[in-house]
DNA sequence: AAATTCTTGCAAAATCTATCAAAATCTACC
DNA sequence: GGTAGATTTTGATAGATTTTGCAAGAATTT
């Protein structure tokens, strides 16, 4: 057989069956583990399925919930780790607009406890809180953007437009010391919008968003009061922003040392601690076979803030 | 089994079944209490439930659960058959106002194959939409009403205000030859703005609500083109409902007859389906009473439509 | 105080990555 | 047309890594 049309074959078994382990892929298709391993390394790629530990599973089964509130979610330890931080800077009883997106959502989970009001156009978010009774969420109207749950257009805007808030929690696709960008003009109106209705304003970033930036500028750094980032942010830009008047919140890092792209160069071998194997991030797939596709567009082109 | 499916075969039990042990979920797995513990903790840093002692439960009930879900089972197949009805007389592409509301909900659990524009303000309604591709869905905004989350409130009256439907399904608290009737003012204002909003406007009441009076008055017969209810609608208010122009559709009883000790011989022909529709130009409601009541937060005190 | 339940550490099992040689396929050249 | 050599694909294997189940001690609920 081809291995174009085993590779059909294993997409097509996947849309069947949503999950299935590699032993069960090679005999559908009549070929060794190690190939249907390097075929499902291939498809990963380009974009198609998902590996997982024995498996894998397609990327897109019609019945999960919002995207991102499931595990694709990207450097979850970090947006935990953020979404800690920044709750710990709410006050009890304050008025909370809260910005669509994972890292904001994640910021959302841990504000539960307290009793708040919350404004937000995220059905994550609104779900999230729905049978809180300690608070208070204000939906903004508008049309649910599939798969992520935002809600967009007119409505929303107009919604920001008429109510005043204490502290709004951003994120965005990118932050440079000339501001803040994300990807979507849709988003952008109402982003700033947001902005305009708090009187101090949040942006979260995982450290990936340093440096970064996406199509449409949002709003420069005099419009931010407070930046809330994880260790892994590079800090030379930490400290431009402060030197600019930005109050910059560095998370802790999350208990396992994931992707420190920084030196680390670690020459005495100190033992850490008892631990017996030292977890490593390994680099990206990147090795893909002869694939001529542009690297970075793969698994997780939607509209761009996480 | 792979760790991934494992997880989603939990997080889908846990949907069911809304709380679950350790031990339970073990079995319902196949694996180990210690692995089921490592799933929910990492599901749980995910965001889709939460742990507790000994278990875990669903933190955003999907769908359906939103509160009105675990609710009398007993209706249940009739609202399933009212909702199957109702939703046969939606065209594609059309625009239709959903209320909130258990009966309203099952209508829209119907609609989910067709081309349509939806509007609503309930979250469950927004959440069974908000992945499917076909579907432009509008919420209104709005204050979340806890455990049965629907939006409320001058952000959403002001939306209805604005917009206009083909259809509106709604549902109501009480259905008699003087009108329909529902529990509570803010609901009051907001489905009257739906019907306005609407050019054709079905009702949608399972047979324990004719001859039943809520609080609050809603709107007249006037205003009603149509009404879906199931086979245990007493026939004379359903013969009175037609005498007054109001076409009645009754859906077929379930499978097992529940709840219906009378054979219902049925002796009276009265094709239902055959009767022609006759859509007059309807008044703008009159203005409801105005509610004072202070209605009791008990627990069961629920907004009343089901 | 008793009984569960949770956390932590550890070793066994399963799986992954990287590598290599054999098989299959392609290319160039006669 | 056919064949030797180069290239790609395949299957297998070894070592690294992750996952899993178990058990002891800590924390909790009753």
């Amino acid at each position: 057989m081809q291995s174009e049309e085993r590779q059909k074959r294993i997409e097509e078994y996947l849309q069947k069956v949503e999950f299935a382990s590699l032993e069960e892929l090679a005999r559908q298709v009549d070929a060794s583990i190690s190939t249907v391993r390097r075929d499902l390394t291939q498809l990963e790629a380009v974009g198609n399925l998902r590996r997982t530990h024995g498996g894998a599973r397609v990327i897109v089964p019609k019945s999960d919930e919002f995207a991102f509130s499931s595990r694709d979610t990207l450097q979850l330890a970090e947006k935990e780790a953020i979404g800690q931080a920044c709750a710990s800077l709410i006050q009890p009883s304050q008025s909370v607009i809260i910005d669509a997106g994972t890292t904001a959502f994640h910021v959302a989970r841990h504000l539960e406890s307290l009793t708040l009001q919350i404004i937000t156009n995220s059905l994550p978010v609104a779900n999230l809180f729905a049978s809180a009774q300690r608070i208070e969420v204000v939906v903004t109207g508008g049309v649910i953007y599939p798969r992520l749950g935002v809600l967009v257009g007119p409505l929303a805007v107009e919604a920001f437009s008429k109510i005043h808030a204490d502290v709004a929690i951003m994120s965005g696709g990118g932050i440079t010391l000339e501001g803040v960008t994300n990807s979507h003009a849709l988003l952008i109106d109402i982003q700033q919008a947001m902005i305009r209705a708090a009187s101090k304003v949040i942006f979260c970033f995982d450290s990936t968003k340093f440096g970064r930036r996406s199509v449409a500028q949002l709003c420069d750094l005099s419009s931010i009061d407070t930046v809330v980032t994880d260790a892994g942010a590079p800090s030379d830009l930490v400290r431009g922003l402060r030197e600019r008047g930005v109050e910059v919140l560095v998370a802790p890092a999350p208990f396992q040392p994931v992707s420190t792209p920084a030196p680390v160069p670690a020459p005495s071998p100190a033992p850490p601690k008892a631990i017996k194997h030292i977890p490593r991030r390994r680099p990206v797939p990147a090795k893909a076979a002869v694939i001529t596709e542009s690297p970075s567009e793969t698994s997780d082109s939607r509209m761009g803030w996480d």
